[in-house]
DNA sequence: TTGTCTAATGCAAGCCATTGCATATTGCAG
DNA sequence: CTGCAATATGCAATGGCTTGCATTAGACAA
């Protein structure tokens, strides 16, 4: 049943057109280089054969892909598709395609993907976050395959990055919810452990608490996986044992939506009783209820901007060069001044 | 500055562990195959050299590149994102890699995916929806590509699919809408031009309605892109002219959402004034407020499955089949019986 | 020790496109 | 018509790996 003929070659458009191999790779590559006449005649052997060239035998014979990957650590967040999807509008403009693979926020599945994606010839390679072993830059540096950092950045590394300041960009939120006179805070936070972004918007909250002359042990942390059960779970805990804060930060939108529904069932006033703040700014912020406190992440700009350099990188040969992209605090409804 | 050496290749490995390139494909490849003594030298010099094989040619001597590919409309799209993940977990199972592209829902973008990860040596492919010329389908076949459909099942198409009845799942959403009593009803639908899916569930109203003997001269049909502030849009101009519906019904849970964004703020109360239903069951619907009434899709089933039968196919030959998945009515606060 | 058989290894022919260089064709000035 | 330049085409080497087949080494029995 599945008698699949071999699918042809440019050997057999060749001798469809009766011309040579290499004319047929002309009109492919270079057609301007190729007569008229013969440029249509191999057209059409090529629809009429339904040729598609080999990738595995092009990339070798031509020594790059126009492929650049992606590696990020779940599709399943909002944030993260929305890079992407620009970054990948991006590449398209300059010809290349893009290669993803999701790792499950786990640092071995991140190395047997980078392996992977080098392997399959990416030219360049995207990378969220900058904290991963040694070895893996240097893997990439015998392959001579570059790559660029994002979602982070960070005067301290020497990667090139484009990306934000998380450290800050929380530090500002928080000093803005410490404005508003909240000095007991929770944090529901992302896993710390190899996640350097969500270790630095922890940062962020301390340094903030520190410049107000805050307590930092007036900060209650929680750390937990992505999702709204998992931000609801949290706020639960948050609001059980000791003295309860009056203000949740949240590693995420995400999270903070979790935190917000299950305020609602416990029927814990939002901003009244307690004042929620998000992180990234995805829908969902807007569209809870209340709408969602949050910092804005520039994620579009942010691929875009990284398609362009990585992009120009491997044509033309122009340095990497990191780029500081701002974010933006958005006031909505769930933070509100502390009662007194 | 960018003095890259050339990458080892398998004839340095082979080289420095002093055997043949046979015996290092061996051992990458049928580790069983080779003495032990034989496997640790030659993995230290793998080691050593840094060594990763090159894909390209791995492809072209191999014949086939453990790489499956899967054309989505759109990352944005929670619902693809989940049952992509749940696709890719379960090829990764299997030895599989996945690849991803999207298409901005734009058909001629889907062809050049199709192509180009169908030149990357792409064993299988995954699409969402049967609809698309007849020259795809002609041109996989000459390649020898085999593909299944996800999102959709019909029984009157002929290539396998994994999916729900997209018709039959929003009649019987319709049919319960009715049953509260309803009769004036607004669909905010996706695009339906060259997307089956989106075709088929307006079709499902229609038919839900004609079985209740309503006139479908009742229903108000507006077409709109993806997005939230779409529905919100669209929301608008259903509440705009003529007679109001009293229930509305929208192609996602994206569109629903917006929908009763504007609602709030046209102080028209929902369920109250009017109901509003979704479709898809993303995360957005439990936490929007009022909670989504929507149709429950399995998506992470559906990309398990659809993962489970491509790498079976690939690996064992075992014939693609197709599986009819079920979906589900999930009743929140967004439905409520007409008011009389 | 020798002979047999199996396990381990090596040889070398592909796989399919690209591309530098050589050759053939064409157009046009003289 | 010739001759030359410019353009179009073809030849054949190349890239890195896999794998069928041939060969060698090693284990074991006699």
């Amino acid at each position: 049943m599945n008698l699949k003929r071999p699918a042809p070659t440019l050997y057999d458009v060749a001798v469809a057109a009766d011309v040579s191999t290499a004319t047929v790779s002309r009109c492919m590559n270079f057609p301007d280089q190729v007569a008229k006449k013969t440029y249509y005649k191999v057209m059409a052997a090529i629809k009429e054969l339904g040729y598609s060239p080999n990738f595995g035998a092009k990339a070798m014979a031509a020594r790059r892909t126009n492929t650049i990957g992606a590696i990020i650590p779940t599709m399943e967040n909002a944030m993260f598709a929305r890079g992407l999807e620009a970054f990948q509008k991006e590449l398209r403009l300059h010809g290349f395609t893009m290669l993803v693979a999701s790792t499950s926020y786990r640092p071995d599945v991140e190395e047997e993907q980078i392996r992977s994606l080098v392997a399959r010839g990416a030219d360049a390679l995207l990378l969220i976050g900058h904290e991963r072993e040694a070895d893996i830059y240097r893997f990439l540096e015998t392959q001579g395959v570059p790559s660029l950092i994002t979602w982070v950045f960070d005067e301290k590394i020497t990667q090139p990055s484009v990306g934000f300041d998380n450290r800050v960009a929380m530090m500002e939120m928080a000093m803005k919810v410490i404005e508003f006179g909240h000095t007991r805070l929770g944090f529901i936070s992302a896993i710390t452990f190899q996640n350097d972004r969500a270790a630095a918007r922890l940062d962020g909250i301390k340094d903030a608490m520190k410049s107000a002359a805050l307590n930092t042990s007036d900060l209650s942390v929680i750390e937990t996986n992505y999702g709204i059960d998992e931000g609801a779970k949290a706020f639960d805990s948050l609001m059980g044992n000791g003295p309860r804060p009056t203000a949740v930060l949240c590693g995420n939108d995400v999270l903070a939506v979790g935190a917000l529904r299950r305020a609602r069932e416990l029927k814990i006033a939002v901003p009244q009783d307690v004042s929620i703040i998000g992180f990234d700014d995805i829908e969902l912020a807007q569209v809870a209820y209340p709408s969602l406190t949050t910092v804005r992440v520039p994620h579009r700009d942010m691929g875009r901007r990284a398609g362009h350099i990585l992009a120009d990188h491997v044509k033309n040969g122009t340095p990497l060069k990191s780029l500081q992209l701002k974010t933006e605090i958005i006031l909505r409804e769930t933070l509100a001044p502390v009662k007194t």
